[in-house]
RNA sequence: GGCCCGUUCGUCUAGGGGUUAGGACAGCGGCUUUUCAAGCCGUUAACAGGGGUUCGAGUCCCCUACGGGCUACCA
């Protein structure tokens, strides 16, 4: 790789990350790890049309919780206004750019036009040739204007893409872009150009929507006699039918995911895995490792569907591995954690079946209260009315001797029930199946133990003095 | 319409001339089991199609089909 690894995440704050925006801010990151790199970030906010309110902030808290924090910026591209225009005032010096005066009515009527006589679809360069000298007078005096790019007419340029190798486009295809737009702020196209080059960056990568401008782009690094730096088309992330992944069909923002209780290193490890894979028969990794492994030209071309149920497994796998502790303070400070203390307990039985925290909640509720029952329901299959009523006394008989400290403790309360069971000659179904739905009154639930530990010892023998009840 | 990019199990992917085409998610079946879930074991399933090149193509080339992106004074 070359000497210096520079990379840059550039998203536009349009009000929040898109997945795809992770996927791309990762690779970047990866990138820089990798290389020793930078990892640089730059807020492209120069549509003041389509600004919202927050989104820079969101971003940045965003990126960050996810583990992504810039070396350098963020930038706001916005400020770097000045920088920009002169670009553009050198690229008409030299020729290669030119004010133009057309008004958005012709541009649309050559539009139309085009359209009906099925031809390309781009501006007619109607200001391409005026005099330098007019015209720069006239926008002196406040005529309004746009800037353009003054693209070849003829051949085609072939560049060189990391992920794609040799692409080859016909300059006849590349439009006169406009650089300055009339409100005076430049557009992607020249803001990204001059700023990558301004900070030096090494590697461009990014989403595969921009490899039809990178004729622009490679025009103005020449043009200005500038080192272009290497180029990443990233593939899109699909919706289920293939179509761009977007809002329609599912959440996008890595923001909704976070609400819902993904784990920000579940989504990330997820994320990553769309579009390369480390080569290992191995799914479960920490950025860092994917860091150290990450190769950009191993990324594959082909789109990538955004496949929700995987993403379910990988959280369900992130929340097993997080430490008790860990587990319940992550779920309390994502606001999943109900008050008391019947509910703590049921969130420590209840993480081994989470998928996300969002589920948290109505789980809890299932271990923390029974549902209203008919006595036919206290019965195992294989059992009938008179043995389960005599097992569920028996039980209660056994319980009533021990004391609260013994309902804290799940194996214990398994182990030495399952064997007081076998000395009594039962079996585990007649017993246990009454028990637990004396304690749940359902059907499927957690098992006797994990709910006895939920409801202590005063709240079980309720349960089971009513279970009983029922029974007469 | 034009230009560009892409195409391995349903999905994410491994694979860079010689493989029984591997793994993961989902699915299905079984084991375990007081129920459910988990877990464990097993299993179904793919190189878009057609031409080349080659002793030999998932791997290289061409064509077609299909999908996608761009085609803004949005990024």
């Amino acid at each position: 790789m070359a000497s210096k690894v520079r990379v840059r995440f550039a998203p536009s704050p349009t009000g929040y990350l898109h997945v795809g925006g992770l996927r791309t801010a990762l690779y970047n990151w990866f990138m820089a790890r990798r290389h020793g790199g930078t990892f640089v970030l730059r807020i492209e906010d120069t549509d003041r049309a389509r600004m919202v309110e927050g989104a820079t902030e969101n971003l940045i808290r965003t990126l960050e919780v996810c583990g992504l924090k810039q070396d350098e910026g963020p930038y706001l591209q916005s400020e770097r206004r000045e920088k920009h225009l002169a670009c553009a005032y050198e690229l008409i010096e030299k020729g290669y750019a030119y004010y133009c005066f057309c008004s958005k009515e012709r541009l649309e009527e050559v539009s139309k036009n085009q359209q009906l006589n099925k031809q390309p679809v781009m501006y007619d360069r109607h200001c391409r040739d005026l005099d330098r000298t007019t015209a720069e007078n006239r926008a002196a005096v406040g005529d309004e204007h746009v800037i353009r790019l003054k693209a070849p007419l003829e051949g085609s340029i072939v560049m060189e893409d990391l992920i794609r190798g040799r692409v080859e486009i016909p300059w006849a295809q590349v439009d006169d872009q406009v650089l300055v737009k009339s409100d005076g702020y430049p557009t992607y196209h020249l803001a990204a150009t001059c700023d990558d080059h301004d900070m030096e960056i090494s590697h461009v990568i990014r989403g595969e929507e921009w490899l039809s401008s990178l004729p622009k782009h490679l025009f103005i690094y020449q043009a200005m006699g500038w080192e272009a730096p290497q180029f990443a088309h990233l593939p899109l992330l699909l919706n289920p039918d293939k179509s761009k992944l977007s809002k329609r069909q599912g959440d996008v923002a890595v923001e909704e995911y976070l609400a819902k209780g993904y784990l920000p290193e579940a989504l990330v490890n997820f994320v990553a895995l769309l579009g390369w894979n480390p080569t290992a028969d191995r799914e479960i990794f920490t950025k860092e490792e994917l860091a150290a492994l990450f190769d950009i030209t191993k990324v594959n071309k082909g789109g990538a569907v955004f496949n929700r149920e995987k993403l379910d497994w990988m959280n369900a796998e992130y929340i097993q591995a997080l430490p008790m502790d860990e587990y319940l303070r992550r779920l309390s400070e994502g606001g999943f954690l109900p008050e008391g203390i019947e509910q703590e307990r049921a969130a420590r039985i209840v993480k081994a079946r989470l998928v996300k925290f969002a589920d948290a909640r109505e789980l809890i509720d299932e271990a923390v209260n029974a549902l209203p029952y008919e006595a036919p329901a206290l019965v195992w299959k294989k059992s009938d009315a008179k043995i389960a009523k005599a097992r569920l006394e028996g039980v209660r008989a056994w319980l009533e001797g021990k004391d609260e400290t013994w309902f804290a403790d799940v194996p214990r309360m398994e182990e030495e029930t399952r064997a007081w069971i076998a000395e009594k000659g039962w079996s585990n179904g007649d017993t246990l199946w009454p028990l637990r739905v004396a304690l749940s009154g359902r059907e499927k639930s957690p098992s006797p133990f994990e709910l006895m530990f939920v409801a202590g010892k005063i709240e079980t023998l309720v349960r089971v003095d009513a279970a009983i009840k029922k029974m007469q």
